[in-house]
DNA sequence: ATAGGGTTAG
């Protein structure tokens, strides 16, 4: 025994005599015998498992270990300790001859809350299927197991458990009853759980509580808060969980959430920084900052989760400045705050600041990034294409060992399919094993899709349901995405058709959107027409945008200035629909018209977004702008560009005139606009920076002009050079004068 | 001698 350890020794002499072995003398209430024993009241002191198993020997050498009470307390001692070793307690229990129920139940609990609840499930089959004694489950055991099975989602089991109590007439049992609930309700079964509620003979704050909980993580917030008014109706004082399950609540506005605020003040439950910080949390969610920062302000204790939740609320709503002063000012700046500026800027459309942020870290080298860090980083490079950063994020993931959650998958996957290597894509897609979820198979749908590959879409669905993963919104999304851009017209028709009878998932606006461009695309004006007659939701803008794009690819002039009439409507400030119905002026030669767009354009004060593409060349990302003279190699790109003009003329090329409005911001300049095209400027670019095995992938914010995609296509051949082209929309892979789309797009 | 509900930030 080890000097420094506890003077138990001292203890043990201090103490009376150890008492005979069982086997020799069994006292009559042996239970009240022993509790007294100064040994066990030690075990309850000690905090420490070095200690315990310094008593364990003890117990062995005086024979106190073969008395059941005694070793029970030990062993539950182990398995409920703050510093629990499982492993051990259930050694201990092994050595055990005759366990009682009190030492088998320990056990159960121990695990029950443990990382692996299954063992809670076994042993208690153990305990109910031993043939030498039989030992029935008391009305502790079940709420235990009911846990278990609760932690694992495992419907099955929870009603056979359910079955079990009520045959041992535990069904009155408010415990095994609120045990049930929480079973139920954790199952995504609110009206399993309703009923168990309402059978509950008399109802305690956790039975409300339970309940309540499980409408507000059920997407039922209504019927949480009618609860909650029921609850008080029928006179129960609620707790404090029951207002963090009231808060937890989603879409929960600004209204009610002050109603709850105010509710808690009333019930006098005020002041717990849980409570408080889920107060906090809501006001941000609610989009009230100053609500939010008026109550952390006040707040008596603040700790780490407090503070970033402020940030995150300055940071959502774009106060950057606020933010990084908040940030600054933070006790500590742990992963989590640096998580909340990386992913506020990723969120909100600021990729490139996410991705100096995250640099800032590396170099502070103050916070080791976790997964969370990596699928915010993983998604700005995806948005601005900086492959060579998400290259250098995915070797980070196996250097570091960092678990491939399928978030992360689904990170990686969506990065490399659009920086365009759609390859890497199926990669990562390929060797991450059969643990895919939902989304790791819809983001491997949505590359095969950008990529113009719909028919590897459409078998990866198919894949996706032998693998037994049901779709869900967005998967279908993706898949009509995948449709539409490779004019697989019957195949969409048939996926949109038994998106609600086969699958249960009722198609939303944006599956209208690319039903309505995919029948439009595909030269079937009537019928997308027709079909946004029918649709039981009001068309968004983006419905609209679908059929004028069809318009503008089949020059049907009337559709078109219909339907950017409608979206109009709904959208004034959208440059897009002035864009699209001036390339169908332009298009069948209605110049006056085209003039008369661009005048009302300017008299309602509307700028068109800036036309941008950016390349990245040797992992630094350059951006262009149309007639862009800012870059420091800028002279060296136009005389690239007069030579690739020269040549492409010389091979045939005319400039596409009807193109020339595509791009409003080029006005001052009509003449040399086409030629200036922020796309060409990129490629000319990657000409002269790239070497000829390199692909040039540019990176567009808006959808590239016919002319741009025609000049690519061209030098695609004449210089024996891969293009990659992300806009707006779709890719286009541009190679021996070809492009992957076909010319479908 | 043992039980049930909430852990809020990314």
């Amino acid at each position: 025994m080890a000097a420094t350890s506890l003077p138990i020794t001292l203890h043990h002499r201090l103490s009376p005599p150890p008492p005979p072995p069982p086997t020799t003398y069994i006292p009559p209430n042996k239970d009240r015998y022993f509790s007294n024993h100064p040994t066990l009241q030690l075990i309850t002191q000690s905090s420490n498992p070095n200690q315990l198993k310094q008593i364990h020997a003890q117990m062995l050498r005086t024979g106190l270990f073969h008395d059941p009470f005694s070793a029970s307390i030990l062993v539950s001692a182990f398995a409920l300790a703050p510093l629990q070793d499982l492993d051990y307690a259930h050694q201990l229990f092994d050595q055990i001859p005759q366990p009682n129920i009190y030492t088998w139940n320990a056990l159960i609990r121990a695990y029950s809350s443990s990382q692996a609840p299954i063992q809670s499930l076994l042993i208690f089959t153990r305990m109910i299927s031993r043939f030498d004694e039989v030992l029935l489950p008391n009305k502790f055991t079940f709420p235990f197991v009911i846990k278990a099975a609760a932690k694992l989602l495992d419907m099955k089991v929870g009603k056979v458990l359910h079955g079990m109590a009520v045959k041992m007439s535990f069904a009155s049992d408010v415990f095994i009853l609120n045990s049930l609930i929480h079973l139920y309700a954790s199952c995504g079964c609110l009206d399993s759980a309703y009923r168990v509620f309402l059978n509950v003979p008399v109802r305690d704050v956790v039975s409300w509580n339970s309940m309540i909980t499980g409408f507000a993580q059920g997407d039922r917030a209504d019927d949480a808060l009618n609860l909650f008014l029921e609850m008080q109706g029928e006179g129960l004082r609620p707790d404090e969980v029951t207002m963090l399950s009231v808060l937890t609540a989603k879409k929960l506005d600004l209204k009610v959430g002050k109603w709850v605020h105010s509710n808690i003040v009333r019930n006098g439950i005020t002041g717990s920084l849980n409570l408080n910080n889920a107060l906090v949390d809501m006001y941000v969610k609610c989009g009230s900052l100053k609500d939010a920062e008026k109550l952390f302000d006040k707040m008596p204790e603040k700790d780490i989760v407090s503070w970033t939740t402020m940030l995150v609320g300055y940071a959502k709503s774009g106060n950057y400045i606020t933010a990084r002063r908040h940030f600054e000012s933070m006790p500590r700046q742990d992963i989590a705050a640096w998580n909340a500026l990386i992913s506020a800027y990723e969120q909100t459309g600021n990729p490139k600041e996410a991705l100096a942020v995250f640099n800032e870290l590396q170099m502070s080298n103050k916070a080791k990034p976790d997964s969370v860090t990596l699928v915010s980083v993983l998604s700005a490079c995806a948005q601005v294409g900086a492959m060579d950063m998400g290259g250098w994020v995915h070797v980070y993931i196996k250097k570091h060992k960092i678990k491939l959650t399928c978030h992360l998958v689904t990170s990686l996957i969506d990065m490399y399919s659009k920086c365009g290597d759609l390859n890497k894509a199926l990669e990562v897609f390929d060797s991450s094993g059969d643990n895919k979820d939902v989304f790791v198979w819809s983001a491997m749908i949505s590359g095969l899709a950008m990529h113009g590959h719909g028919r590897d879409a459409i078998e990866c669905f198919t894949k996706m349901q032998e693998a037994k993963i049901k779709p869900n919104g967005v998967t279908f999304t993706n898949l009509l995405c995948a449709c539409s851009h490779t004019g697989l017209l019957q195949e969409g028709r048939d996926l949109f058709k038994k998106m609600e009878p086969v699958y249960g998932i009722t198609p939303g606006v944006k599956h209208y959107a690319c039903m309505v461009d995919m029948l439009g695309r595909a030269g079937h004006l009537e019928e997308a027409i027709s079909l946004i007659k029918t649709m039981p939701m009001p068309p968004l803008a983006s419905v609209y945008g679908a059929l004028l794009g069809a318009c503008k690819l089949h020059g049907n002039v009337a559709v078109a200035e219909q339907a950017s009439a409608r979206l109009l409507e709904l959208e004034p400030w959208n440059h897009g629909a002035y864009v699209l119905l001036s390339n169908v002026y332009a298009k069948s030669g209605k110049w006056d018209k085209v003039a008369n767009l661009r005048k009302r354009m300017k008299d309602v004060g509307l700028k068109k977004e800036p036309g941008c593409s950016s390349v990245e060349v040797n992992g630094i990302v350059h951006e262009f702008i149309v007639g862009d003279n800012t870059h420091s190699q800028s002279k060296l790109i136009y005389e690239k560009l007069i030579e690739v003009f020269e040549k492409l003329k010389s091979i045939g090329y005319e400039p596409n005139r009807s193109q020339v409005l595509q791009c409003v911001e080029e006005e001052d300049v009509q003449d040399h606009a086409l030629h200036l095209h922020s796309e060409k400027l990129a490629i000319a670019f990657g000409l002269i920076s790239l070497t000829k095995s390199q692909p040039i992938r540019v990176m567009k914010n808006l959808r590239v002009c016919g002319d741009c995609h025609n000049v690519a296509k061209l030098i695609s051949k004449a210089y024996d050079r891969e293009i990659l082209l992300r806009d707006r929309y779709r890719f286009h892979h541009f190679h021996a004068g070809e492009c992957s789309c076909k010319d479908y797009w």
